[in-house]
DNA sequence: TCTAATTTGTGCGTATGTATG
DNA sequence: GCATACATACGCACAAATTAG
């Protein structure tokens, strides 16, 4: 029931301590059950009585056990809290994770602490930051954004403490987690807008292999050629010259205001030359240009259903809900 | 295992670095592995206890052992490029870090790793962060925001590995640090913006007490009196019916949307009926409403000079730029 | 419960060599 | 040559935590 381990940086009688603590939130200890006597602990795990001593005051003084002379001491509390930490290892800090972190913050119990990290893309970062880091958790809520092999560094950590976010690599598909179905949520929703995406002759998705994921391409792409419609992929609008009958699908908030700028030198009209449907709400989306159409998963829905995850020990895949936001820009 | 030898021409603490370094690389310590105390080396190798702590100090602040009071040095990390270890305590996550965030990043060298933590404007989350951290970083760069009585805690933190982000309180003065200087900001650009402002009855400051720094109202009211311009301290606009001829001063975006929301429900037009100036700058304000006139400190800039600040370990006060940038809403 | 040993953490004083102006 | 600052190195003392007997 008990481990000590002499090498690790933990005191000992600290190890017992939440030894016994665990014992008795997985049931093992129960309200009234006798635990081993000093002496036995001490045998078995070549301490010193003090040692042993000393876990033992700290849960007398916290109230969980209580002793009695001449026989033992005996589990009088079942309610520990124990306090827990989480990593939350993210891809960049973005406007985007503002809603998700604050959401997920102030939807969690107070005794739990959060820790962020930002791998920035980088494996090596990805890789240092899960192993530097591996016990020193009790759960790892993962971003692995566009990463490739990361199942061998995510592999290393205990399979019940992972949760992956927002994008779900198939390699990870063994853990839980809360994620954008970005194939799907693109395909359905510009299928709800096809009624006046007809109005336009050309969809054009600007694409940065980098920062957004592969699936909403491929979603992208398996829309228009389901409905026979002409499409292009771009990597950036800096050197491209918009056109009348053009719709953009734009997942990144520089090239929309590009694109804008270009429209208004142009003498161009929104809804009527051209169309914009922009990936990721935010707040100024509603008034820019009397209001621009978004494609946007609930940031805020996720940090909150994410926080229950944590908080209950749930563990499935979730798919995060998504909304066509129709507005002028359509 | 340690090799230390007087003669050559490199300091002993780096010898004793350098030892146990290679003691990692090549397997014979691992992480968890507890390594030979102080006393120990001392005296095996007839060295100052200062010299080895020095040398022990270094790997700590570096991220690649843990000290334990009353049991020992512990290795963390197999990774030993990293030279430098930053924690940077920020108030909240939002928008505006983004900028300040990502050009701090990109303008440090590799090898310096920085850690993230926030205190949500919550005194005991401050010190409990900074007082669990000490000794493991090399610098410390704090956002205070709006806390009060931070002195008492920051103090305990080597003096020359601090830097001050943003709002720097009176009581920090004493150390280095790049910050806005709200109330010669506001203060100096509503002056330049004053020919556009005498055609307004009423300033009006949207100023949440918890959030925007004081300095920022004081400078305001400062410029109000000084012009003998009517004016008006709101905390939000919720349930505020706006009039014509009333100049919004807004520092939160969420404000701002609901002014201009207000503004179209009374078929007002913007600089004509009202006028807004929002603080802090954002992409798409360039473009909302034919352009939004912004106060704005240069984040990128302050981000960028922070990273200068730390590698040369600089140690100055720093205000950072602001400009006006006058637009359409003006 | 008391004593003792070991370990880290911190502060102070001192000395020496080196770089800078 | 002199003054100064800084990094390196040594020695000592005491506090607090851990562990043993």
């Amino acid at each position: 029931m008990i481990t000590v381990n002499k090498k690790i940086g933990v005191p000992k009688y600290q190890q017992i301590v939440f030894s016994i603590e665990k014992a008795i939130v997985r049931g093992k200890l129960n309200k009234g059950d006798q635990i081993p006597s000093i002496n036995a602990i001490k045998k078995k795990h070549n301490l010193s009585r003090d040692t042993v001593l000393m876990a033992f005051n700290e849960l007398k003084n916290r109230g969980i056990i209580q002793s009695v002379v001449g026989k033992g001491y005996y589990v009088t509390s079942e309610n520990i809290s124990i306090k827990q930490k989480v990593l939350l290892l993210f891809d960049e800090l973005n406007a985007f994770k503002e809603d998700l972190f604050n959401a997920f913050i102030s939807n969690l119990s107070e005794n739990i602490e959060v820790d962020i990290y930002f791998h920035h893309f980088n494996l090596n970062v990805f890789k240092r930051i899960i192993e530097d880091n591996n016990g020193n958790y009790n759960s790892y809520i993962i971003m692995p954004a566009n990463l490739k092999n990361t199942d061998k560094t995510v592999n290393k950590l205990p399979k019940e403490t992972v949760y992956i976010l927002d994008q779900m690599p198939c390699e990870l598909k063994d853990y839980s987690g809360i994620y954008q179905n970005f194939r799907k949520d693109i395909y359905n929703n510009l299928e709800k807008a096809f009624s006046r995406i007809v109005n336009y002759k050309k969809l054009l998705l600007i694409f940065s292999n980098d920062k957004q994921p592969q699936s909403m391409k491929d979603g992208f792409i398996a829309f228009c050629k389901d409905r026979n419609i002409p499409f292009e992929i771009l990597n950036s609008v800096d050197d491209y010259m918009i056109k009348k009958g053009d719709l953009y699908v734009v997942p990144d908030d520089k090239s929309l205001l590009q694109i804008i700028k270009k429209m208004k030198s142009l003498n161009f009209t929104l809804a009527e030359d051209i169309g914009i449907i922009s990936y990721n709400d935010t707040l100024l989306k509603e008034i820019v240009e009397g209001g621009i159409t978004t494609i946007s998963t609930d940031f805020t829905a996720m940090g909150k259903r994410l926080a229950e995850m944590i908080q209950n020990e749930e563990h499935q895949h979730i798919e995060n809900v998504n909304h066509l936001i129709l507005r002028n820009s359509l």
